[in-house]
DNA sequence: TCATCTGTACCAACCAGTCGGTACACAACC
DNA sequence: GGTTGTGTACCGACTGGTTGGTACAGATGA
């Protein structure tokens, strides 16, 4: 019954390249210039779709909005939270800091540009737009309870204090990460991530167990 | 020979008055709508100058965001740097810690709502607008170069043990703020800046001296 | 009178979104 | 198997409104 198992006319795929070739140009965009200051044009022109077309496969510029915003986490999910918290034998502390690691290699492969796309997007609009702001909350929240769970498995196996209460600390975690991800955005040096990462291990060390 | 001292006409006063307003009106603006999504005419309209007004105090929009980003440095540095590292007899770590509340009393009186001022346009120019990254790097660094000399003077008094190294301490103090406040910002909860503070300080009690 | 201010009318460029119309895959029918 | 009908996918010109910025006449006080 579902549409994705049929078999898809030419058309059909054609329809969902033009759709994808939308959404990936101005992901492009959006990371760099923000949601408001990119315009619809420059994303047509970017991808070669028309206006009509854009407006056939979505309803308003805010509905691109969200459709970029749900690509964003889908990368971010697979490309960096998965690969770390995948694998069930692994120490979870372990996991964490590999984590840790992961978002700073982001950051030097990019050369410090852009940033965190969420954190750009949380910064620009979460006063500015409800619903984006809500959809972005969201995102952070699912994002920190990751790392909870992995802080509280940790604590049943015995590679973290009990004095740790993972909630406020996953909060700090994606916070730190975040800040530092900024600072070097705007300082265009990324020593300064490596030693924000640095120290926020040290203080991740604070509730290993046995001190 | 300063103007500033000389006996003012009325005039100059109106004059200066005029481009307060300007100032004043915008600062309030961007700071929550954005540098880029705040219209001029906007900020005309909230100080009720006119165009022409307007434009014999700045040269274009981007002088007025110059104006407003000194503005807003200089208000920080008043309102909350100042007031905790300005007696010199005081713990550095306790004017730090001092710092720290003080900031998240900043984002409870704002009811979440707002942000880091230095924060956004880091987030929302870094990568578009050259002129103001290079400023805005000058301010975070001069920021963390007033936790880093407390930072020395704790160690030189004995507050804080010497392997504390003051650089990558300062940068990840001035990031950990900036990603709570962003966090607190989406959230709209400020529990998610009082946790934030909390583990912050934990981190920085790893350093002082004796443990 | 003359430089300093200020309001208003205006401009071209740009914005998101609309509209009339076209191309074509695909199915239905004869 | 060709013709016809239909909805999906697409195009680019256009619209009303907004943008940063300019021109300029008039007001004001030294």
């Amino acid at each position: 019954m579902s549409a994705r198992t049929e078999i898809e006319g030419s058309r059909a795929r054609q329809s969902r390249a033009t759709r994808e070739a939308i959404v990936e140009a101005a992901t492009r965009l959006m990371h760099l210039r923000g949601y408001q200051n990119t315009a619809l044009d420059e994303v047509l022109r970017a991808s070669g779709v028309g206006k009509g077309n854009f407006y056939y496969h979505f309803r308003s510029k805010e509905d691109l909005g969200y459709a970029i915003l749900d690509r964003i986490v889908a990368r971010f999910v697979e490309r960096t939270l998965d690969p770390c918290f995948s694998e069930p034998g692994q120490p979870r502390l372990g996991q964490i800091r590999c984590f840790l690691d992961r978002v700073l290699e982001a950051q030097r492969e990019r050369n410090c540009v852009g940033g965190c796309a969420m954190g750009n997007l949380a910064s620009e609009l979460s006063d500015v737009h409800e619903g984006f702001r809500a959809r972005l909350a969201s995102v952070f929240e699912a994002w920190r309870g990751r790392l909870m769970t992995a802080l509280r498995e940790a604590q049943a196996r015995g590679e973290v204090s009990a004095d740790c209460d993972a909630e406020p600390v996953a909060h700090f975690l994606v916070a730190a990460l975040e800040g530092a991800i900024l600072l070097t955005k705007v300082t265009k040096d990324i020593g300064v991530m490596e030693q924000c990462v640095r120290e926020l291990k040290r203080y991740l060390a604070l509730y290993e167990a046995g001190r």
